[in-house]
RNA sequence: GCGGGUGUGGCGGAAUGGUAGACGCAGAGCAUUCAAAAUGCUCCGGCCUUUGGCCGUGGGGGUUCGAGUCCCCCCACCCGUACCA
C-alpha cells in the first residue's frame, strides 16, 4: 500500500478488535475498573456531528483507561420512548414501534464504522419490554416504599384536538397542530417524592468534586432553599371558610412595606369568588388560557384584578390591603398567594405602579436616602442598610439580620411561623401518552388504586393502536384496559398513563450493569461497575435529567436496587457543547425562508441553480434549518479517524463547534501526512536499514544530539498529550500531536529514535484516529494490537529544560529576554538583570524602585 | 422575566495572575512540475516615522509590579425554565 487509504484499513481494523474482543466489558478483579458513559441518543432517525463528537470524547477516555490497565465499561443503548414517534405515526402512518426500531437499526450502521470501543453485547433501548417491565418493577418497589403519589396538577389542554399538549407544542398560547388557545386543567397525576430529598439532594452537590461548578449551581438554584416566614392575613367579609389568606414570604422583614395581597388565579378564594362575579370569571379565564411553562408565565404581561376584598395588617388592625387576583401567581408555588412589597420587589413594583397602590420604602442605602422610583431598592441581603421601617432590629443592619430577627419577632408575636422551603417540586411522572412505559397499576372499584403483581410484567403495550385521532390510543383501546384487579380478583381496569421518558433515563446506567438480568439490577454486578466514574453529555441536561437521576439513584437504594455507594451515580461529569453551521437561506415568491443544505451550496451560491443564498451565521444543528452535516458522508469520503480527528481538534470539548469542511480537509490531510512519515520509516527499515537500525541499538537511548532532541520532545509530547486527555483538553492533545508530527518530519535523528517516536505517536494517537494507530503499529512492527499496549509513560528526566528564556519587563512591558539555567537563584537572576542592555539604560544609573524576579516565569523591573 | 454560561487575528482556537495569538485553516511568496494537482519550505494581528515604537483579548471602570485570566457595571449570543429529548 503507497498511501493512506481508511476504507481499506478501518474495517480491517475494526473487525480484528471484534475477533479479539478487545472491547468486551469484563469483570477482572485483580484490575481497578472504570465505567464511562455518554449520554445515550434518543433514535431520531440519523446520527448528527453532535453525536459524533459526543461518542468520539467517550471512546478517547475509554481507550486510554484502558490502555492504562483499567478494566472498562462503554455501553450504548437509546433513549428510545417519546413524542416524536407518535408524531411520526400521526403525520406518515405506521407504527411508534417499527418507526423507533427502525431508526435504531440505521443509527447503529452509522455509529458502528466510526469504530468506538463499545461493548455492544450490552446495548438495549428503552421501549424493549424487558427493560421497561423491571422499570414497572421498580415503580412497584417504590410506591410500596412511600416514594410513589397521586395529586391534582396542571396540564395544556387542547379544546380542539381533546389532548394534552407538551410545553413544546404550545405555541404563543395556542396548539401547535390545532391554532386552538389551550387551555389549563386538572388532572389526577403520578408524582415521585423528589422533593422529600430537596434538602439531601442539595448538601450532597457539596460531595461531587469532578462535577462542573456550573452544573452543581444550576441544581442549587434550582433546588432553591430558602428560609422564610409563612404567615397568615386575616380577611375582611370573605366568603365562608376563607377568613385567612396563607402566604409565604422569604423577606418578612419588608412586612411593614406590604401594599397588596396577590393570589392566584387556581387559588380556591379566586375560584369560589369566580362564582358569582362574571367579571373576575372572564379575567381568571384569561390567565388559564396560557401555557403552563414559567418561562411565559413570568414573560407575560403582569396583569391583575382587583376583588374588591381587603385583609388586615397583623401589626396594625386599621390598616386594609386590597386582594389581586394576579396572573404571576402559580398555585403550584408555596401558598398560591404573596404580599406585594412594591419597594424591594421589582414585579411588586411594576404591578404597584401599575394599579396606583402605594410604595413604602422599608429600607434605603446607607449612604443614599432616595426613595424608590420606577426601579426597586434589592441590595443583596448581605448588605448593610438604613431601615426606616424596621419593627424588632436596628435601624442600621443587613437583610439577613433582618430577616432573622423578623422571624424571631414573628414567632413570638403569634404571627407565622420561620420555615424552610425548596423551590424544588414533586416530579410528576404521568403522561397521557401511548408511546412510553405503562404505569404498572390497576383501578379496582372495591380495592381502589392497586399495584400490579411482579409476575404479571412487563405490563406490554398494545400493538393494535391506531393514531389516526388525537389523544391516548391507550384510553379507546377496546379491551387493553381490562384486567382482574390484582388483590381481590374482581374484573378492574389498567392505568393509562404512561411515564414521562425521564424514568426511562433516570436508571438506564445502572442496567447497563447487568443488562440482561430478570431483575434490574444485580447486587454483583453493579457493586463491581457503579459508578459511572466518566459521564459525558450535553449542557441542555444539567438540570432535570442529572437531578432525576440521582433522585432515582436513592430511590433505588431505598428499595435495594443499588448499593449505598451509587446514591451518588456519576463521580465525575463532563459537559460537551454543541456542533453548529451556518444556515443557507433563500427566498420564495412570497419572500418566505427557505432553507437549503450545506452539501447544496458551493461558494454562496446553490449547485443546482447558481443562485446566490443568504449566509445566517452559526447555530445549533437542526433539521427544520437544514444545517446539518451529515457524518455519514464525512465517514465514507475521508474516513472514520479523519471525522473523529476533525471533531476532537481545534475546539475545546466544553465549548461549542463550527463544523467547516475546510477543517475536515485538514484533518485528513495531516492523517495522511502522519502515515507517509511512517510509510517512510517503514521503508528506510526494511530496505537495509536494519543494519544500521542494530548499530544504534533497538529502542535504546542513542547519544546523537539530534537523537537526543528528538527524544526530548516526544517525552514531552507524551506528557502533554496525557495531560490534555486527563483534563479533557482534546483539542490541546490534538496541537501537541500536529507539533510534534512537524518535529519528526524535520528530524535528522537516526532510524532507531525516529522508529520509537513514530511507534510512541501511534499509540499517543490511538485513543482518537484507532485505525490509523492499529495499521502503523502493525507496519513497524509492534507487538499485539495497539489498542491492547500499555499506555507510554514520560521518563522524567527528559522533561526537565536545560534553559528557559527569561523576559525581562520594565514597568510590565517587555523590553528584553535573558537565557539561564531554570533553577538560577534569584540573586544570580537579579545580577544578570542589571546587567543588561536595555534595563540599564532605562535606569539611567540609577537604582530600580522594585526589582520582581518569579523564578522559572518573568523578570519585572519597576522604575 | 429568572438561573447558568460564553465573547481573543480574516477563521477555529492556545495561554498555573507572568513574553497574548501555540497548533490548525484561509491567504501570500518560493521550490518541485512542460503544466496542474499533490507535496515541501518561508511569511502571515493592526498602525507608525520599521535594527525601533504605539495599539490590541465584546464595551466601560477597578485591584495588582504585572490582567485574556480576579472584582464591579453594561452589551451580544447560547443553554435551562419542570410535558422536547
Amino acid at each position: 500500500m503507497a498511501r493512506f487509504a481508511p476504507s481499506e484499513i478501518e474495517p480491517k481494523w475494526q473487525q480484528a478488535w471484534e475477533k479479539a474482543g478487545t472491547f468486551t466489558a469484563r469483570r477482572e478483579d485483580d484490575k481497578p475498573k472504570y465505567y464511562v458513559l455518554e449520554m445515550f441518543p434518543y433514535p431520531s432517525g440519523r446520527i448528527h456531528m453532535g453525536h459524533v463528537r459526543n461518542y468520539t470524547m467517550g471512546d478517547v477516555i475509554a481507550r486510554y483507561k484502558s490502555s492504562c490497565g483499567f478494566s472498562v465499561l462503554h455501553p450504548m443503548g437509546w433513549d428510545a420512548f417519546g413524542m416524536p414517534a407518535e408524531n411520526a405515526a400521526m403525520e406518515r402512518g405506521g407504527h411508534p414501534r417499527e418507526w423507533t426500531y427502525s431508526n435504531i437499526a440505521v443509527m447503529r450502521d452509522q455509529m458502528k464504522p466510526l469504530g468506538l470501543s463499545i461493548d455492544w453485547s450490552r446495548e438495549f433501548a428503552t421501549c424493549d419490554p424487558d427493560y421497561y417491565g423491571q422499570q414497572q418493577a421498580m415503580f412497584i418497589d417504590m410506591m410500596e416504599a412511600g416514594l410513589v403519589y397521586r395529586k391534582n396538577a396542571t396540564v395544556n389542554w387542547d379544546p380542539v384536538d381533546m389532548t394534552v399538549l407538551a410545553n413544546e407544542q404550545v405555541i404563543e398560547g395556542k396548539g401547535w397542530r390545532s391554532g386552538a388557545p389551550v387551555e389549563r386543567r386538572d388532572l389526577t397525576q403520578w408524582f415521585f417524592r423528589i422533593s422529600d430529598y430537596a434538602g439531601e439532594l442539595l448538601e450532597a452537590l457539596g460531595g461531587l468534586d469532578n462535577w462542573p461548578e456550573k452544573v452543581k449551581l444550576m441544581q442549587r438554584n434550582w433546588i432553591g432553599r430558602s428560609r422564610g416566614l409563612q404567615m397568615a392575613f386575616s380577611t375582611i367579609d370573605a366568603p365562608e371558610g376563607f377568613d385567612r389568606i396563607e402566604v409565604y414570604t422569604t423577606r418578612p422583614d419588608t412586612l411593614l412595606g406590604a401594599s397588596f395581597i396577590g393570589i392566584s388565579p387556581d387559588h380556591p378564594l379566586a375560584r369560589a369568588l369566580e362564582q358569582d362575579n362574571a367579571a373576575l370569571a372572564a379575567f381568571n379565564a384569561g390567565c388559564r388560557r396560557m401555557g403552563t411553562s414559567e418561562e411565559d408565565l413570568e414573560k407575560a404581561d403582569k396583569k391583575g384584578y382587583d376583588t374588591g376584598l381587603r385583609v388586615r395588617h397583623p401589626f396594625d388592625t386599621a390598616w386594609e390591603l386590597p386582594i389581586y387576583v394576579a396572573n404571576f401567581i402559580l398555585m403550584d408555588y408555596g401558598t398560591g398567594a404573596i404580599f406585594g412589597c412594591p419597594a424591594h420587589d421589582q414585579r411588586d413594583l411594576d404591578f404597584a405602579r401599575k394599579y396606583g397602590l402605594p410604595v413604602l420604602d422599608t429600607f434605603v442605602a446607607q449612604n443614599n436616602g432616595q426613595p424608590v422610583g420606577n426601579e426597586a431598592f434589592v441590595p443583596p441581603k448581605s448588605e448593610t442598610v438604613r431601615w426606616l421601617r424596621a419593627y424588632a432590629w436596628d435601624e442600621i443592619a443587613t437583610g439577613e439580620e433582618a430577616i432573622e430577627a423578623a422571624i424571631r419577632f414573628c414567632e413570638s408575636n403569634g404571627v407565622g411561623q420561620g420555615v424552610t422551603r425548596f423551590r424544588l417540586r414533586d416530579w410528576g411522572l404521568s403522561r397521557q401518552r401511548y408511546w412510553g412505559c405503562p404505569i404498572p397499576v390497576v383501578h379496582c372499584g372495591a380495592c381502589g388504586v392497586v399495584p400490579e403483581k411482579k409476575e404479571n410484567l412487563p405490563i406490554r403495550l398494545p400493538d393494535d393502536v391506531t393514531f389516526d385521532r388525537p389523544g391516548n390510543p391507550l384510553d379507546r383501546h377496546p379491551t387493553w384496559r381490562d384486567c382482574a384487579c390484582p388483590a381481590c380478583g374482581a374484573p378492574a381496569k389498567r392505568e393509562t398513563d404512561t411515564m414521562d421518558t425521564f424514568v426511562d433515563s433516570s436508571w438506564y446506567f445502572a442496567r447497563f450493569t447487568a443488562p440482561r438480568a430478570a431483575t434490574p439490577t444485580t447486587p454483583d454486578e453493579a457493586g463491581y461497575w457503579m459508578n459511572v466514574d466518566q459521564y459525558i453529555g450535553g449542557i441542555e441536561h444539567a438540570i432535570l435529567h442529572l437531578l432525576y437521576s440521582r433522585f432515582f439513584a436513592r430511590a433505588m437504594h431505598k428499595t435495594g436496587h443499588l448499593p449505598a455507594k451509587a446514591i451518588e451515580p456519576f463521580d465525575a461529569l463532563f459537559t460537551q457543547g454543541m456542533v453548529t453551521h451556518e444556515i443557507y437561506q433563500t427566498r420564495d415568491a412570497k419572500g418566505r425562508p427557505v432553507y437549503h443544505l450545506p452539501e447544496e451550496v458551493e461558494n454562496g451560491h446553490l449547485k443546482a441553480t447558481g443562485e446566490a443564498v443568504e449566509i445566517i451565521p452559526s447555530a445549533k444543528m437542526s433539521k427544520s434549518k437544514k444545517n446539518v452535516v451529515d457524518p455519514v458522508n464525512i465517514i465514507s469520503g475521508y474516513g472514520a479517524d479523519t471525522a473523529r480527528w476533525f471533531v476532537l481538534s481545534d475546539s475545546p470539548p466544553e465549548r461549542d463547534v463550527e463544523w467547516t469542511a475546510a477543517g475536515a480537509e485538514a484533518a485528513h490531510k495531516h492523517l495522511s501526512r502522519v502515515w507517509r512519515l511512517a510509510d517512510g520509516i517503514t521503508q528506510e527499515f526494511n530496505e537495509g536499514g536494519i543494519a544500521a537500525y542494530e548499530a544504534e541499538g533497538a529502542g535504546a537511548a542513542t547519544e546523537g544530539e539530534d537523537d537526543l532532541t528528538l527524544r526530548r520532545a516526544l517525552h514531552r509530547t507524551i506528557h502533554d498529550v496525557t495531560m490534555g486527555i486527563e483534563s479533557f483538553g482534546f483539542n490541546t492533545s490534538v496541537a501537541k500531536l500536529y507539533a510534534f508530527t512537524n518535529v519528526l518530519a524535520k528530524t535528522k535523528a537516526g532510524l532507531a529514535a525516529r522508529r520509537e517516536a513514530i511507534m510512541t505517536m501511534a499509540q499517543l494517537m490511538a485513543p482518537m484516529t484507532p485505525h490509523l494507530a492499529e495499521e502503523i503499529w502493525e507496519m513497524l512492527g509492534g507487538a499485539g494490537l495497539v489498542a491492547e499496549s500499555p499506555w507510554p509513560r514520560a521518563d522524567p528526566a527528559l522533561l526537565i529544560e536545560e534553559t528557559v528564556t527569561l523576559p525581562i519587563q520594565i514597568n510590565g512591558k517587555r523590553r528584553s529576554e535573558l537565557q539561564v539555567a531554570p533553577d538560577m537563584p534569584k540573586e544570580e537572576v537579579e545580577k544578570l538583570v542589571l546587567e543588561d542592555d536595555a534595563v540599564r539604560k532605562a535606569l539611567q544609573g540609577g537604582a530600580p524602585k522594585k526589582l520582581i524576579v518569579v523564578p522559572g516565569r518573568i523578570v519585572n523591573v519597576v522604575i
